[in-house]
DNA sequence: TGACAGGAAAATA
DNA sequence: TATTTTCCTGTC
């Protein structure tokens, strides 16, 4: 499958800016899950070739999961207009998109994420899928599908524990005993305010993962999440600080209804450039 | 080898 | 309500 692109969109970016953990970088190109099949993806220019390995995918819904439709040159003159200095952080990030992921397995993932890095957040989503899911082979390697809240929900206690979760093993086990996939797609639907409660309500996410879930996987593009690197980006380019809820705020706020974006740029920006 | 990492909850004040 | 402490593991 032959996707065509404008020359404002990067897939390096997109699969590597941090929103997406289970990426498997190759010689040329990435492998990336996507329901129950694997992309092997590849960009040359304005084109992406992309080859879909296990149950089928159509065109249009890589483009969704990409987030190549969304119009960017609206997003950023929108975020240039509510920030000039737009102008300059736009031009690292230049290319990346917003992916629409399973909300399911995003929760899961921002769930592992807490206190750890992005190496073992990857190695343990990874094992989970590898001890919990299903695979198919691609040249010769395995690749496991990210398990659904069936399997999840029958995992017995020992495989969890290899896992080694530590004090986040309580809310994976929580979670997985008392969400599925058909929350999700039942709250979907409701205002933003309404799903990012229904998240909080969830043990052990807070409001950084919910802004996170809400962001890369529900749709919402006006979500902001705050961790370290943002609060100092919002310091160091914007003179905001504050705790975490305050900068959250302050950023929905200055950005409005395409605030995740200037997240991502800000985000991008600060770990490609600014790091030291 | 001890500090600390892309947080959240519980305890404390 | 705001601030501090604790939580398990991996990494350098």
């Amino acid at each position: 499958m032959q996707i065509s692109v404008s020359g404002n969109f990067s897939l390096q970016k997109t699969l590597l800016c941090g929103q997406i953990f289970r990426v498997f970088e190759m010689k040329n190109g990435f492998i990336v899950p996507f329901n129950r099949s694997f992309l092997k993806l590849l960009q040359e220019k304005d084109k992406i070739y992309c080859t879909s390995y296990g149950e089928s995918v159509s065109h249009g819904e890589v483009k969704k999961f990409l987030g190549i439709n969304d119009d960017i040159d609206e997003i950023n003159g929108e975020l240039i207009r509510k920030a000039a200095k737009f102008l300059q952080i736009i031009q690292y990030g230049k290319g990346l998109r917003i992916m629409r992921q399973s909300p399911y397995e995003t929760t899961i993932s921002f769930l592992f994420s807490m206190r750890n890095s992005i190496p073992v957040i990857k190695r343990k989503l990874n094992l989970l899928s590898e001890i919990a899911g299903e695979g198919i082979k691609i040249d010769g390697t395995m690749y496991y599908f990210f398990p659904g809240s069936e399997t999840l929900k029958n995992l017995d206690a020992q495989r969890i524990k290899k896992l080694q979760l530590g004090f986040r093993e309580k809310w994976f086990v929580d979670f997985v005993q008392n969400y599925d996939e058909a929350f999700f797609a039942r709250i979907l639907g409701n205002s933003f305010e309404e799903k990012e409660k229904k998240l909080l309500g969830i043990k052990g996410i807070g409001g950084k993962v919910a802004h996170c879930i809400l962001l890369f996987s529900m749709n919402e593009f006006s979500a902001f999440p705050v961790d370290v690197w943002i609060k100092r980006g919002m310091y160091e380019l914007f003179d905001v600080k504050g705790s975490s809820k305050e900068v959250t705020k302050a950023g929905r706020r200055m950005f409005g209804k395409y605030a995740g974006y200037a997240q991502e740029y800000i985000f991008y920006y600060l770990r490609n450039f600014l790091s030291s």
